[in-house]
Formats: structure tokens, sequence, C-alpha cells
DNA sequence: ATGAAATATGAGTCATGTTTCATATTTCTT
DNA sequence: AAGAAATATGAAACATGACTCATATTTCAT
């Protein structure tokens, strides 16, 4: 979708990967303004010129990892939830994984939160297609009985603030993964917050 | 502190003022990086090399207004909640007095954004220093037995987290002041979550 | 093996933007 | 009123970086 051409040979993916990769790394390091073609090829070891065979600018490179990499960590958490027994437990082991992911991708975090400056629509996008899952899976647990029926589209934000914030002090500031106290913590504050605890 | 030149004259403040105020306008319609000098410049009606009496580069308006600004909205929470009984009400008024400001800034919520790709240092210093001040709170509230003992640290960047992410959808994203109506949602969950809940 | 398609090259073009500086004007001080 | 200090000017120097294109090489299909 925001590939100038999709590549037909192996060789060809192999330099898409090289291109995408190298992107990926010097956009974390040194955000999207501050790194150059000339920079992501050179990191590629490939001739400037060879970028604008993938892509149609600087742009598309950053749109095409956004959806790439957003889509990845839709895909993971999905997997890894899927087997939860109940709404808590799934937000407890999607929240894990976020932080898992974002841990090994600080690439795409960094990314993210810059795209509100390169193109506001991917930006929005982006959350709200999170926001939008998150909805749908809180009016189905409101339905039977494990949340309040606090509104859901401003709990989901709330949620993706909590996760986002937390991943911004440890793993941004503090270069760590996130502690599983810290998440037993917040786990603790998003219990009693919003869901119904059972006295059995 | 980021500034080149204190002015001397009132000729001299009203320049400074003229460029800030349009450099806060630009960076946060266009970024930080989509705004040249001559932007900022011809916005203010005058001439480029005027810019480089007060700043000595483009970078230091930018640190120059995230100070500012972030001291003026610490003030103004601090004005507003200097009467509150509890500090649940305090909450309450300090997430009121947030949303206002950023309503009315539009421009430091964005520029604050940017700033991890502008200058890392600066920004790291915005956040903590709003969660030093949130822990030395949060402590005094769980040791007369207001809030639960959970991690004031990461307690605090939860609330920012919701905050911010909040202020994101309604705000940025719809172009809208926060309601009411999710502020008191919000606050319900923030108050089982981290309060403890009188029973009287 | 051979022509066509795909991929790669990198010097050069073009546009943009930051910053400097010699000069000019205004304001302050006495 | 006059010299000093502060402020303002904008053309030009300098730097950077996105993107193009004519040409070259590699890979693929037959």
């Amino acid at each position: 979708m925001y590939l100038a051409n999709e590549p037909k040979t192996s060789r060809g993916y192999e330099t898409l990967e090289k291109i995408c990769d190298s992107a990926e790394k010097l956009f974390s390091e040194k955000g999207y303004y501050n790194t150059s073609i000339t920079d992501i090829t050179s990191q590629a070891n490939i001739a400037p010129g060879t970028f604008y065979i993938y892509f149609n600018d600087k742009k598309s490179v950053f749109q095409y990892l956004i959806h790439d990499l957003g889509h990845e960590l839709r895909k993971k958490i999905k997997s890894e939830t899927v087997n939860c027994k109940s709404r808590y437990e799934e937000e407890h082991k999607g929240m894990k994984t976020f932080f898992k992911f974002v841990s090994e991708h600080i690439g795409l975090y960094k990314i993210i939160w810059e795209a509100q400056f390169v193109d506001i629509d991917i930006f929005k996008d982006y959350y709200e297609s999170f926001s939008q899952r998150y909805i749908h899976n809180i009016e189905a647990a409101q339905e039977n009985g494990e949340m309040k029926n606090l509104d859901p589209k401003a709990i989901s934000y709330c949620l993706m603030g909590i996760s986002n914030f937390i991943g911004l002090k440890w793993i941004i500031f503090e270069g760590k993964e996130v502690p599983d106290e810290v998440i037993d913590q917040i786990m603790q504050f998003i219990k009693s917050g919003i869901f119904i605890e059972k006295k059995d």
C-alpha cells in the first residue's frame, strides 16, 4: 500500500528488508527528521537511488513501518491472549505482551510518537484502531458482568495512556524492561478501578 | 537560561514576545521540523537576523517555550488546588485544570510530545518533574489513609498517561474540550482504583 | 544462450533553510 | 544634543538533503 514497487525477486526482497531495518533503527535512534535517505541507504549498504525503487519518498517508509509494526503488535497480542479465561486475565496478558514487544521494538514505540508530526492521520488511525478493539472487548465484558459500566471510549484511552506512559518511563527513560512488580501494581489499580471484583 | 540576550528595553521585550508567540503558534500547527526561522520571523513581522539577537539557534526557542509553558501549567494547577480539602478533590481539580490549560495552549501539548525527538533531556525532565510532584502528594495521601499503598512512581505515570491520552483523544483528535461527563468517568476509575473509599 | 524485466548505481540537480555580518535605525543616558 | 548601547535589517554565504536519471548490472523465462 505504501510501497512503490513490490519486489519481484528474492534479491529485491532482501534489499527492501535492509531498507526497512535500517530505517527502523535510525528513526528510533535519531528521529524521523534527523535521519536522511543517505543515512538509511548507507546503513543498508546500498546506493541512494535504490531507495526510490521501493518507496516514492521518505514519508512512505515511515508509513510502511508504522503499518507493518502496528499489525505485528496486534497479531501478537491476539495470539497471546487467545486462551485467556477472563477479560481480566486478557488485560493482564495483553499488557505484558505490549511491554515485551515494545522492549524488543523500541523503534515502533518512538516512531509512533513522532507520527503526530509527520503524518497526523496515520497517527490518529493507529490509536483509533487500537481503541476500537478495546471498546469491543470492554462492551462484551460489561455485558457479562465482568466490568463496571464506565464509558468504553474513555476507558480505552485511559488504558492506552497507562501502558504508554509506563512504557515511556521504564523502557525509554530507564532503558529497562517493565518489572513484573510494576505490572502487578498497575493491574491492582485497573482491577479495582474498572473490573467488578467477585467475592467467592 | 535559554535566552541569548535578555532584552534591555521595552521594545526588546515586545520583539521577544512576538517571536515566542509566533513560534508557539507555528510549532503547534506544523511541528518543530516543519517550521523554519523565516516562518517564525515573518509571522512576527521582523527580519530573520533579529531572531538571533534573542536566541542562539532554533532549538533554543523550543527549549525556552517548554520551560516557560511547563512552569505556567504547574503554577496554575497549584493555585487552583490550594483550597482543596482532600487528595481526591485535588486530583479532580488538577485534572480539570490540566485539560483547560491544554485546550487553551494546544501549543504546549503538541510541543512537549515532539520534544522527545528534538531534545530528549528536556522531554524527560518535563515528565520527571511532574512525576516528582505527584509522588510527593501520593505519599502524603498514603500516610493519612486516603490512598492505597501502591507504588507512587508507577501511579504517577499512570495518572499522567490517563490525562495525556484523554487529552489526546478529545482535544487533539476531536478538537473539543474534554466533557465533564468524561472527567467524571475517569475519576470513578481512579477513585476505586487508587483511593480508599470511606463508608460513612 | 539471449532478450526482457528487474534491480542497482551515484553524480548531479534543485529546493530549502540556518546563520552571519556589515550596515542602519532607534532608544537610552548624561 | 550627542555619544553609547541596544535593536533591527536583509542580502548573501554556507550547508544540507530529497530526489532524478542516464547508465550499468543482475536475474529470469524461454
